[in-house]
DNA sequence: TTGTAAGCGTTATCAT
DNA sequence: ATGATAACGCTTACAA
């Protein structure tokens, strides 16, 4: 019942065939009131014995809404972006409208190039993690969504807190020299330098202190977070605790401390951050502060979707609790805490 | 030296501020031959001081090239996905050409819909895993080319090839009684029986064999897996290894044993497919058939982009050799194998 | 080397 | 309830 061959359908040759008139083949399309029940079904039929498809181009160009949001993100294999857009696609798809992803492999010029196709594209703008601010790009017709990093409409969790739990669980278990590796030398404007001030902040209150010696920068990566703890632990005192600023740079962490031979968590507790899914995987598994990600791409998917409809959004800047997730890579210090061997992985689906 | 607010500046304004023809504004945007080089200064600047974005929809409609690649991929989050997609992105950014991702939430009618919409919008089009052949819906005019299902052009991987080392790997090591989890039951069309024919077809030659009830579906998932292997566990005389389809489903696998009480490697011994990153840093790291999926992503988007360009390409359907990468979670029967503790973590940057 | 004219397929506006 | 017409912003002819 479908398509004849290469020759494009449009809309005139619906309605040629229908016996009606361009414009109420689109109100069809669009179930816009206004026309005989009779009309529609013959419309319809017209539509599906021609095998029509829209375009979307001339939708767009014509000033019709494209029903498609866009995406702007560093890299599609990092965790945290894909954990992020999984839970907004749910949100995206429910609302009946489309998600198109574009990558800027974490380089500036290219965010600026995607932002100015999506600029005609896309009713709105999910911007994750941004090296620059895009607003300019994109003006007050369309609706901009920032993750990871200050925008008009913002979704974030509160980085201080997410510190300051690390810092306790730490010093709770009684660690004294701890150190941190840090993501300040990313491409983004994100530098998790709100994860750092509270971790800090902590660590002074109990007396213990952060010396710049004790801090490395991991870049947000593994290799990164490699790099930083061989520094760190080749200190003459080396660290018993190192709280990294996300989770890829801990698994770095894990990964010099296993070359070091340095055994976590009886040499060395280690402390993510974001929890992403392989944390609950590693050897061991990783200690970690929770961003509820999929909780946050619903939620900027929420408030896109809400700006695109000239809603007046509940909150421009909806924020989410740290939370502390304790498993394996943390103890005190010199002491094995023994393995629960029936710990079950974290689920994931 | 860009916007002034929010009216939109079209190609017109330009040509109106440079003093010269619309056309003369399209041919120096486009890179086109057959101007004085003073006039291309006059409009280049006239460009920059309007903060002109081409209109990308108007682009398409009056036939010109996006310079766009359209991706329908099940899932963002599925590690297979997002690593052959990465592959991809290289190879597509240096040939000057963009990435749009869209997912169809592993939905055959949602696929459809991307389809529909993609069509009219990219040059070309990346299909993975998909449910259906969605040849027709493109025709002629857009270049498809699909990765882990069939199609005009393909991109893929010996599974049949796959399975055998698996098979082999484990007969190796001494089992005689080995279970499988596969992969029959998932949406999209690729079913892996070619890893299993292969499996099946190495055991059987060495008198081993592969009852039915040693075979159990996971569906590709870690949920599935799990309960899978939960099954086939349960037997009276349960497997000493088990083989999975996927990366995934193994780790389903992982999570079974540990809460069944069975060590692996000592108990049962896990053999994945993929390869995905997390493999290296399970718990034991996973003993899988490696995929090299960043390779057979830049593999796709070569084809791809050879299409596009119409040019003859090399192969219609490129096929990479399967290999085993042995880690920690298979050994002979009954023995325990005693982990290196310095073997490294997978490298990942 | 540059300009003119037509049209891509849709939607909005205004008639009927 | 339905239709005619004019945009939308660009590119591909073809003309000058």
């Amino acid at each position: 019942m479908e398509e004849t061959g290469s020759r494009t359908v449009s809309l005139a040759d619906v309605a040629r065939l229908a016996g009606v008139s361009k414009m109420t083949v689109s109100n069809v399309i669009n179930n816009r009131e206004g026309m005989t029940e009779q009309t529609r079904q013959r419309v319809q039929q017209a539509i599906e014995q021609s095998g029509y498809v829209a375009n979307a181009a001339a939708r767009v160009l014509a000033g019709g809404r494209m029903n498609l949001l866009g995406v702007i993100a560093p890299r599609i294999n990092w965790p945290y972006v894909t954990e992020l857009l999984h839970g907004a696609s749910r949100v995206v798809e429910q609302a009946g409208l489309d998600l198109a992803i574009f990558t800027t492999s974490d380089n500036v010029r290219v965010e600026r190039e995607r932002a100015m196709l999506l600029r005609t594209l896309v009713d709105g703008v999910l911007l994750i993690i941004p090296a620059a601010d895009e607003q300019t790009v994109f003006g007050p017709a369309v609706p901009v969504v920032t993750v990871g990093s200050a925008g008009a409409y913002t979704v974030s969790v509160d980085d201080r807190q997410g510190g300051r739990l690390a810092a306790q669980h730490l010093l709770d278990l009684g660690h004294r020299h701890i150190g941190h590796v840090s993501g300040l030398s990313s491409v983004s404007r994100h530098d998790a330098s709100d994860r750092l001030d509270g971790f800090a902040q902590e660590l002074n209150a109990a007396g213990v202190g952060l010396p710049p010696h004790l801090i490395a920068d991991g870049a947000f990566t593994e290799a990164g977070g490699e790099a930083a703890a061989r520094t760190l632990l080749s200190l003459p005192e080396r660290p018993t605790a190192i709280f990294a600023a996300n989770d890829r740079s801990a698994i770095g962490v894990l990964r010099a401390a296993e070359q070091l031979g340095l055994r976590v968590p009886h040499d060395l507790s280690v402390v993510g951050y974001d929890d992403v899914q392989v944390a609950s995987l590693t050897r061991p598994a990783l200690t970690t502060i929770r961003q509820p990600l999929e909780e946050m791409g619903a939620a900027a998917a929420r408030l896109l979707i809400a700006l695109i409809r000239r809603e007046v959004p509940e909150q421009a800047h909806p924020r989410f609790p740290a939370s502390l997730v304790v498993r394996d890579s943390t103890a005190p210090p010199g002491v094995v805490q023994p393995p629960d061997p029936v710990r079950p992985m974290k689920g994931a689906t």
